[in-house]
DNA sequence: TATGAATGAGTCTTCATTCAT
DNA sequence: AATGAATGAAGACTCATTCAT
């Protein structure tokens, strides 16, 4: 069996592949893998059904490439900026507009991130995606805090869980799961448990 | 039209039925929902494809009735004991208790876990199931607090923080996502932020 | 393979096997004989599924059955009764009687009329008796026929004639195909023809 | 959710359709709706399984499909020529002419005649195209006897009467149910009772 | 490159019939 | 004689993937 998947050389053709990329994952994410079919993938990327098998090894494929393509900017948004910089006095700041960021951001989302979420936990590949820009994302936040003077003081752990706890609240705000919560409280606490997780290490 | 779901009255049509329900359960949360199809169930069962749509709807219904009665006991087994009593200064030790229980917990089933949590993300129904009996389980936490003399102040707001803390901790515990923290560590960095959260509330 | 239809003898096991005749052919009547599966008819008949399969070679012989014993109620009722006596001047007030009841009858169990002469197009069997009851039928006519005096001159296809044109009409008046038809003018007409066929045989 | 029926554009595939029509509605003319499978379909029409479902939402398309496509040609001929002229006194040589088409249509497809009659007796859609057909040429037939200049005198009722008696006769003449009956003699009482239904129409 | 028609294995589900009790 | 649980073959339909053009 020979390798036949090409990879577009023109740009006309890379355009193509990255619609049915694009198409691929939205559906996907609005509908599930498994709900979604490959002929919908390319009728909706404009495509006939077999130039999909050109440029995709297969649909799981069409998944994966979108994942790296789009996961960034869905799931991990904050990986961009490493160089903000922040008052002591102002964490509490920051932390709120990081918190209002990742909100808005699941706001935007919340069908991609749940059936993404969804696959993390049944699908290996998917989940060492996540996993490994999780472990990005970790890091990010480690080097801010630390160009902000925090100690390097089981850092790892820390950041972990502070995002754990703002993930949760964020997940909180944006599914309203549990109707009688105040999240304004909430998220009061969450910084207060954070600024709590840092105490020591402001310098 | 005839009712063709019949709840069996013989005590080896019940049991039958308990065995699909166990065979299939097992089954989806090993490979997956859809991954799995009837004839395997079936044969897991040791039963013929046909009696399984005599006491099952159809394969979801399999599903979700295994998550009925397997879920509590993989998910929230901390619901049955609501009269635990503990002594100020043993909230740690009660913590690392519930702790060391929720672990053990994800550890026997982890591929159950991941699969309803999946699941979770792309089915309302089981979501629904979860988001419920997550609620039951928030309460259930509460009552031991108000019962050890916790005060009521937002308490509801804090147990879930708690709750998010733990389960964040335990599912690094459990698969190991990233290597290179130290778990002994991050659970007393939890403990004392769960710590902090109450600390007012202790009477 | 030996023969195992029984044929009951206790008075309890007939009964039991007529219920199912009627229950089955009942169904089968008003859902069709594809539609009907031998659960349904089991539980109509209030009885196990097993059981049908002691009286019954299969679920076709409930239908034959069904149609030996209530087939000529419906479809051939005129079958009853061949000392009918008329005067020559009352041949019309006859003929009105005769169509009368044959509507009436239609009406009665049309959903059983139209399954079973469904059944007539597709089922040789079905078919078979049929004829063979629609022979008695104008054969029981044509008694009549004679029995006041008609002429035997080519009877059998004046009969047959005659007993089409009070079926199409009966047919027309029961399932209202054409709208704008009056029924009336329709019913005098046929009159008019069947007069005009023994025009030449009332002695 | 796709549109999955596709219109086939490119000749093969229209031909391709074609065939599936005329190999289903063939077999399910001869072996019956309920016995004739998808499988046996394809195989018929020398075609896979998956490409019937492109063509048609279900089995029965097919089936309505092939009706529309080979049903006027089977049950209502006579509809294409509406331009017949005869001579008052030919009007026995116009029934007699009409009759043999008729005997001669029933007799090239009898067991289509019987299955669509069948299905006409269960199914509410085949019976709707068939009774809109059927007006259809009721008035196609009042429209020839109009333009020969017959009397508009309840002439819906008299042509329906008239269509009755040659179907009768046609039915009996091809299925032969009848063993005894003349149908020389069967053929001129109907002429002669369709001559007395307009007795008084012939101006 | 591109099309979209074609394939056929795979899936869920039904149901007439048989079997253990 | 009776029950109703059990069987398993068969059927309609889907869809990822391949192929002819």
């Amino acid at each position: 069996m020979i390798e036949n998947i090409r990879e577009p050389k023109q740009q006309r053709a890379i355009e193509k592949k990255e619609k049915i990329i694009e198409a691929g994952f939205n559906l996907i994410c609005k509908n599930g893998y498994y709900n979604t079919n490959t002929a919908e993938i390319a009728k909706a990327a404009k495509v006939s059904t077999g130039i999909v098998y050109q440029y995709f090894k297969d649909k799981y494929d069409i998944l994966t490439l979108g994942l790296e393509k789009y996961g960034d900017d869905i799931f991990f948004p904050m990986l961009k900026n490493k160089n903000i910089k922040f008052k002591k006095k102002d964490f509490d700041k920051f932390l709120n507009q990081m918190i209002q960021h990742y909100i808005n951001n699941h706001k935007v989302s919340n069908t991609a991130h749940e059936e993404i979420m969804s696959m993390i936990h049944s699908d290996k590949k998917i989940a060492n995606y996540y996993y490994k820009r999780e472990l990005e994302m970790t890091n990010s936040l480690k080097e801010i805090l630390l160009n902000n003077n925090f100690k390097d003081n089981n850092l790892s752990e820390k950041v972990h869980i502070m995002l754990g706890l703002i993930d949760n609240l964020c997940h909180e705000v944006t599914y309203h799961k549990h109707k009688d919560m105040n999240y304004e409280i909430m998220e009061n606490l969450v910084i207060d448990n954070i600024k709590n997780l840092f105490k020591n290490d402001l310098v």
